[in-house]
RNA sequence: GGGAGCAUAGCUCAGUUGGUUUAGAGCAUCUGCCUUACAAGCAGAGGGUCCGCGGUUCGAGCCCGUGUGCUCCCA
């Protein structure tokens, strides 16, 4: 069989995708093994796969992969949520190209379009998922729209209503008058944004010597102006308090009021109070019994329906109907053509924006549904306890203050969309707007009847439906339909599911939600470690961004390097918790991995044919190898165990590339077309085979390709059980590790004397350890171009001298030695050791130190002592040679 | 304005209750190799005032204080 010069994933990807769904390696159904579970973060059902997908599914795939090869009922959960904002605004941005308008539509004719859409471009990526390798169990593709899921949340709803814990009230909201809806505070983004301050003049109604000055950003709500306020130690302002002024344009008289809140030295220290617009001045509208006065409607424009007892001139009445932003302009325009607009300055401001719009937030009374966070909490206290004693583990471990600090300041989550594309509401209102909570018309009917004795009321539905983290915070439970159908098997099995990977930006959107939930429908965590991926960044650190164009093609580079090198090259960037910054060319460092694969791959099939049962042994090559391969599948374990995934696959790369090829396969390697001990070959296998198993979650394509590839198998890679590990023999380990020192000794002294590669040379060791020596001498000899190898108990004259440890070196070559070079190499290395001993004779005669330190920490300053002095006269000697 | 985190080689990061050779890795750089698996490779090397200052300690990259710079979250 010919093997390709390099690496080609494209040819193999499709095949063994297929050929893992068809051996249903990735179903699961319980059982009585233990599970392993995960469930994927939904992603919206109308989106595509970007790189932030790609870091959160890999790392899901590979814990999932290695769960299943561990012995573990592994069980991976994909699906979609409906998103209801994002899809919303898709799908009217779709009609309207179509020159359809929303308003024109009844309710079920856009559910219809919106269902059309999400049947056409929903779940694509899911199946780009597929070409990551993702190891899903498909059947139980889950959707926050599904029938059970819907029945689900609204059951939810009416449970959470029948506790108390829901209720309707007029509040402040975040509106957005793009979207037309209003949103959580979770949805509201702050930016910071260039604006002006207009200082704005009041006149006194009463005393025309007296007027007063506000410095505000917002002129257009001046017309909705209730009173102005001051601090009430403000020196400037005693004489006015109390009084009233006259607000411009509208000419309405309102009082100037004092109170603690103001800061005095913002602006002039006087704040204009419109409590219709704005959190802050309604919370002291309240608080003084101020009057609203809304004068801008859900879309942001002035609107004067709250004006009337104010006689609006016509000046203010040509106001109707103009965009915030225009009035603003206008407004203030018209205040400095009758000189009441005394400066304007340019002011950097934190604005509110839509989070999915991105139009600025209006803060507006409206009525809302909310959760009643408070008692939600005292309900389930756990919800913080939880994490915050690890019965979750949060990784990394820092996420938990920002849980905390949330869960601690938490405000009433409101949680009606005025959206179509979600679950609608299930409150039914009659007339006279009393209303009643159930979990369809019929059993609504039924509530009225008893609640307002009319048998037979006409009664409509809520118009609005939930904010889609209220479908959400179920998927941990719901998608084994433990809400739906509580007490099932799977549900009973899988929950509470073992690992959630997700992003830090959605700790309060969904992880603190999903726990709430799982105590409030479960009375248990819904997953035991929660592992938090940091924000995938350009290399220049900025987010990556549809506008900077910096967002790569996914789809492309798989194209190009392969899933495996895009695996490899997200992974190997990504530290815990960190954001990790994307650079292709990590990519091309998993390309060029793969390759180092297949070559390996080549070599040892190239000996296939040449084994022979009286080829020499290799017997320290194998055991070295042996004992290195358990050291690191028990560290890996180690790392994996603390989500150290990126390091885990260094410590593999590294195991592969460098112990693996460079030198365990060069020291068991044949001469040209030589035959090779049938058991080393064997054991070749044997040990390729197990790094293939360690390295599959990570890159599982080549791995599997390889895996078949290398011998005649009945089984996958896929599936194959990881087998218990001896720990490592450390003496093993360490003369490894002197075989590598001497080869790279020998080798440094080669280049840096010149003697060219193919040039042979003569070596005489000086050791006490000879022992050691004789079962590394063949591969040394052979690793270093060593035509002569012998030992000596003396000096050898004329020369190289290279000091490993505390044994030396005497390299022979045919070459004159350059002597210069030698001393100056030997000096350099001299001054090293001299002040390093400076530095632990200082520590071993600080009477303190020999008094204090634990006595293991003492005994080992001395034997470095002992051994930088052994080094020491070891270099004098060969330094006295030389002169 | 409130809170959290970070600062170690050119870059990205490790560095485990303070002591494991006057700090490690990968990438990049430099030097030498077209050695019969691999030039997308092989062999080797160089490179650091562990952000500044002060403190605790026999001993600090690690602990404490303070300053500076950056990032994120919240209002």
């Amino acid at each position: 069989m010919e093997l390709s010069k390099n690496f080609e994933p494209q040819s193999i990807e499709n095949k063994w995708y297929h050929h893992w769904l068809e051996k249903q390696y990735f179903s699961s159904l319980p059982d009585d093994r233990e599970p392993y579970t995960i469930v994927m973060p939904p992603p919206n059902v109308t989106g595509v796969l970007h790189m932030g997908h790609c870091l959160n599914n890999t790392i899901q795939d590979i814990l999932i992969r290695r769960a299943r090869m561990s012995g573990k009922n592994a069980c991976w959960v994909p699906g979609t949520d409906h998103a209801s904002i994002a899809t919303e605004a898709k799908v009217v941005g779709m009609l309207r190209e179509k020159g359809i308008a929303k308003s024109s539509l009844t309710r079920e004719e856009f559910l219809k379009y919106a269902w059309e859409w999400k049947e056409k471009y929903g779940g694509i990526i899911l199946q780009q998922l597929k070409k990551l390798g993702c190891s899903l169990d498909w059947n139980r593709t889950s959707f926050t729209m599904d029938k059970d899921y819907y029945a689900s949340v609204i059951k939810v709803f009416v449970d959470l209503y029948e506790k108390g814990l829901i209720y309707r009230g007029k509040r402040m909201v975040n509106w957005d008058p793009v979207g037309l809806t209003a949103l959580s505070d979770e949805e509201v983004i702050f930016k910071e944004i260039d604006s002006k301050l207009y200082y704005v003049n009041y006149k006194s109604a009463d005393d025309s010597s007296l007027s007063i000055t506000v410095a505000t950003t917002r002129p257009e709500t001046i017309l909705g102006d209730v009173a102005i306020c001051v601090n009430p130690s403000d020196e400037r302002y005693k004489n006015i308090i109390g009084k009233e002024v006259i607000v411009p344009i509208i000419n309405r008289r309102i009082p100037v009021i004092s109170d603690d809140y103001v800061d005095a030295t913002f602006g002039t220290g006087a704040l204009k109070i419109t409590p219709a617009h704005d959190k802050n001045d309604h919370l002291i509208g309240t608080k003084y019994k101020l009057k609203i006065i809304d004068t801008l409607d859900e879309k942001g424009s002035f609107t004067d329906i709250d004006l009337k007892d104010d006689q609006p001139s016509s000046q203010v009445l040509s106001y109707v109907g103009m965009d915030r932003f225009a009035l603003r302009k206008k407004i203030a325009e018209d205040i400095s053509t009758i000189g009441q607009l005394e400066k304007t300055e340019s002011y950097k401001g934190q604005v509110g924006t839509s989070e999915r719009t991105g139009a600025v937030i209006e803060s507006r009374l409206s009525l809302q549904w909310f959760l009643n966070m408070e008692g939600f909490m005292k309900k389930n206290p756990d919800t913080l306890h939880s994490v915050m004693n690890d019965t979750i583990q949060f990784h990394p471990s820092k996420t938990k203050n920002t849980y905390s600090h949330w869960l601690e300041n938490i405000k009433d989550w409101c949680i009606s969309r005025q959206l179509w594309w979600g679950q609608q509401i299930p409150a039914w209102y009659d007339k006279e707007g009393n209303f009643v909570v159930a979990e369809n018309e019929e059993k609504a009917k039924v509530a009225y009847a008893q609640k307002y004795s009319d048998s037979n009321p006409t009664l409509q539905q809520d118009e609005d439906c939930l904010d889609t983290w209220f479908s959400s915070w179920l998927w941990p439970i719901e998608v084994f339909k433990g809400i739906s159908h509580p007490g099932n098997k799977e549900i009973d099995y899988y929950y509470p599911t073992t690992t959630l990977v997700t992003g830090q930006d959605i700790i309060f959107f969904w992880v603190a939600r999903m726990i709430m939930a799982g105590y409030e429908y479960k009375g248990s965590v819904p997953f035991k470690d929660v592992y938090f991926t940091g924000m995938v960044r350009d290399k220049l650190g900025r987010k990556m961004s549809k506008q900077l164009g910096n967002s790569p093609d996914l789809l492309a580079l798989i194209d190009q390097y392969g899933a495996d090198a895009t695996r490899f090259g997200i992974m190997i960037a990504s530290p815990a918790g960190n954001d990790i910054l994307f650079d292709e060319s990590s990519l091309e460092q998993g390309r060029n991995f793969n390759n180092k694969i297949w070559n390996a791959l080549k070599l040892v099939k190239m000996w296939e044919g040449r084994q022979d049962e009286t080829a020499i042994e290799n017997q320290f090559a194998l055991d070295w190898f042996e004992n290195r391969l358990r050291e690191v599948s028990i560290e890996v374990d180690n790392l994996m165990q603390q989500f150290r995934i990126s390091e885990a696959l260094k410590t593999i790369y590294s195991l592969i590339w460098d112990d693996f090829c460079s030198w365990y396969l060069e020291w068991v390697k044949p001469g040209f077309e030589q035959p090779i001990s049938k058991s080393v070959y064997e054991k070749t296998i044997h040990y390729f085979t197990e790094l293939l198993q360690l390295l599959h979650p990570f890159m599982p394509f080549i791995t599997e390709e390889v895996y078949h590839l290398l011998s005649e198998r009945t089984d996958d890679i896929c599936n194959r059980q990881q087998q218990p590990v001896a720990p490592a023999e450390e003496e093993m380990l360490r003369n490894g590790q002197l075989l590598k020192n001497v080869i790279t000794g020998i080798r440094d002294i080669r280049n840096k004397q010149q003697i060219k590669p193919k040039e042979t040379i003569e070596l005489f060791i000086q050791t006490e350890e000879k022992a050691i020596y004789k079962k590394i001498e063949t591969i040394l000899a052979k690793q270093t171009n060593t035509e002569k190898l012998s030992y000596t108990e003396e000096n050898v004259a004329s020369a190289i001298t290279s000091v490993i440890g505390k044994d030396k070196l005497y390299i022979i070559a045919k070459q004159p030695v350059n002597s210069d070079n030698q001393i100056a190499e030997l000096q350099k290395e001299l001054d090293y050791f001299k002040g390093f001993l400076l530095s632990v004779d200082k520590k071993l005669s600080n009477e303190k130190f020999v008094q204090n330190a634990k006595p293991e920490i003492i005994a080992l300053e001395r034997k470095k002592k002992s051994d930088a002095e052994a080094k020491i006269k070891a270099i004098e000697e060969s330094l006295s040679l030389l002169k």
